[in-house]
DNA sequence: CCTACATATTAGCAGGTACGGATCTGACTT
DNA sequence: AAGTCAGATCCGTACCTGCTAATATGTAGG
């Protein structure tokens, strides 16, 4: 499957900045943001960072969510195989907490390298 | 389609803030990221932005991309709608250029109150 | 008007994705 | 061991998306 975002952690290019990105980091970058695209998703993310210790487990997910449990487990594991979620399996609970610095790395690649006249007009 | 994100601005709640997002906020949210989460759409913006003037024309991005008019033409009009790309028709051609601040825009809305939350050694 | 060219739009297909129900796995309890 | 509960996986369904080919719209020139 195309998970292999941990082992190549990301393009490294903006596709903002200044040469034409390359296809396969564009596929790569695009990998990641096709899993933060969707509402689901975007809303475990939030739920799980305001979480008591930062982390949650899927049965305090489902109820906030309005989605059932396969449903819910379906997009963890989105989340975590795009490097954005850690498991972590205690007893007979999985907890599921934000890699650190996993979505401001892709902030990062979409924030161009601020206001500098970026063209060659000339 | 999920087209009013220009009139609907953007949630002005980061899902990395505090509060867990509101499901309106994620699902507008949600709706750039999907036109951003394509590789063809990122190479677009990518071609677009380095292209002499900031703005390219239906013409020029076909061959870069290897993929049809319609589909280039297709990818453009999702972008649009979503708020990132500005079309501007001056005879025949198309011109098509980034949003000034749009991308930038929901870069920040993905990082989070980056502060001393990162533990990250130096 | 007629032609040539640049884009946009439509139709239809193949593949992908979200969802819930049923089922399986694994861990704790008695 | 059997029972129970959390979670993952499987499966079928409905929908969405990217693509191409064909066609439509629209603009400049002869």
């Amino acid at each position: 499957m195309g998970t292999a975002l941990v082992e190549t952690p990301l393009p490294q290019i903006s596709p903002l900045a200044g040469e034409p990105i390359e296809r396969a980091d564009a596929e790569r970058l695009a990998g990641v943001l096709k899993a933060l695209a969707d509402p689901a998703r975007l809303r475990l993310l939030s739920l799980i960072q305001s979480a008591p210790e930062g982390e949650a487990c899927v049965c305090d997910l489902t109820a906030p969510l309005g989605l059932s449990q396969p449903t819910v487990s379906h997009h963890l594991r989105i989340l975590t195989e795009a490097g954005l979620l850690n498991r972590d399996k205690r007893g007979v609970w999985a907890y599921y907490s934000l890699v650190p610095s996993a979505i401001a790395t892709v902030a990062e690649l979409l924030t161009p390298p601020r206001k500098r006249a970026t063209k060659k007009a000339r």
